[in-house]
DNA sequence: CATGAATGATACGGAACCGAAACGAATGGC
DNA sequence: GCCATTCGTTTCGGTTCCGTATCATTCATG
């Protein structure tokens, strides 16, 4: 059976996360480099630049800032494709599939305790 | 019952929903900003600049910053408490409604469609 | 090979944000 | 009335992000 929610729910879900993110020092991502980094961990490789910027929606240079970013917090990594070396891959870390396991969590813990 | 989720639904729910916000061009806010467009819209008034910069555990420029971008959204209205003309205090808007109403039709329908 | 297409990175000007500190207005205690 | 305290704003220097346009590298086609 789905999982069904009622506005005050929901609404109340999504401010304890926020709420969460910003009490927490975690690295406060954007929403445009935490559905890259959620994409990169959720869908099967390979990810390239190009197709992650057509899958959000965005320009090339908003995925390749944002892969800065998220490279300088080891969240994930870039590689040349030796196949193809104008393409590059971008490819999970540890501490990447810690953060992700870790925000998981948070939105586990946050659904159960909400008001009925 | 409380709301019981998996790791793998609790990722791709808040996937969907960043993927969601990235691809509108709904004004894409911060978590901060997000976090206190909620609780405004969540919690009883009077909501004061220091109490919502205590509430996020954040400084008072923060907020202030905040207000003035989702201000010029109309998200959101400052007013000089009458009884203590130190305060601001600060107030729900139309339009603001209207975008806390939208983000949690969002939630719903993702929370929704999530794999079993 | 030579040329055009494709890929990702970079340059640029502008905007928003950050933390820390200083500031003016308003209040309340004495 | 005076003065310390409170409140929200502003300033400062610095960082990050934006969209557009351009760049260098690599590949594919002939």
């Amino acid at each position: 059976m789905p999982i069904e929610m009622k506005p005050l729910q929901a609404i109340t879900l999504l401010r304890d996360i926020a709420l969460s993110e910003v009490r927490d020092d975690a690295p406060d991502l954007t929403f445009r480099q935490l559905s890259i980094l959620l994409t990169v961990y959720l869908e099967a490789p390979p990810h390239t630049i190009r197709g992650l910027a057509a899958r959000l929606g965005v320009t090339k240079p908003v995925i390749t800032r944002a892969l800065d970013t998220m490279g300088a917090l080891k969240l994930v990594e870039r590689h040349r494709d030796p196949t193809d070396k104008r393409n590059v891959l971008i490819k999970r870390t540890v501490a990447g599939a810690l953060y992700v396991e870790r925000i998981g969590d948070l939105v586990i813990d946050k659904a159960k305790e909400l008001p009925r």
